[in-house]
DNA sequence: ATCGTTCATCGGCGATAGACGATGAACGGG
DNA sequence: CCCGTTCATCGTCTATCGCCGATGAACGAT
């Protein structure tokens, strides 16, 4: 399954690279790490949760979640004038699978 | 050895989210993706050899080796007038096993 | 000594990220 | 009905990213 990306990719990054980069994009941000640890402590979670334990502006902290939401990373369902987040665990271990995937094929390669 | 994390990072994202952001930071990049990719495969490589592969500018794939460097994920070693890099494969494990840390105490905070 | 190659660095430019305050919508409770 | 709460979005600002061309240093070869 990783034996056609370098065909058309020789160039700049191929389709596979962009979306891992896009992934790992989302989570290279510490508010966002720190955001994701907190989702999973408890199972509801609200944005004003969240600005309440990380020391940013609600907006700052409403743009963050959407970039997760936006990942893949986090699932959100409106509830009244709450927003419900929570963690997308399939999503996330995709994730950790890709970067294993990645970290194990550069060590194959060798 | 992780429960030191919620003393004094309550406010915005632990030395540890800020640590492993930092080397997801240097990972979430196409281009560096790629180059990491092509370093798997040839044991020694030089800049040039990176810059024929991905059609960027030789000062722009320097730039990119120099962020992998600095993120420890590639080791340099000058070699006369060339330039080796080679993969840090403890390093690259090491981050793929704090993505699969993080993913995990994702699940099981739950 | 001169030329070609390889490379890092600088300066500039456009685009994007990240943060904030302000605003208005949606909703519940008084 | 009015107020408080929660939230998303907008506009703005600053800092950084990503890219490039140009430049000069280091080195090998002629």
């Amino acid at each position: 399954m990783a034996e056609s990306l370098m065909e058309t990719n020789a160039s700049c990054g191929g389709p596979d690279s962009r979306a891992v980069a896009a992934r790992l994009a989302a989570l290279s941000h510490p508010a966002r790490i720190e955001i994701l640890k907190h989702l999973s402590t408890s199972s509801s979670c609200c944005c004003r949760e969240v600005v309440d334990r990380l020391d940013l502006a609600q907006s700052t902290v409403s743009q963050h979640l959407k970039i997760l939401v936006e990942a893949g990373l986090v699932r959100f369902e409106p509830d009244r004038q709450r927003s419900r987040y929570a963690i997308d665990h399939a999503a996330l271990a995709d994730v950790s699978a890709s970067v294993a995937a990645l970290v194990n094929s550069c060590c194959s390669g060798r």
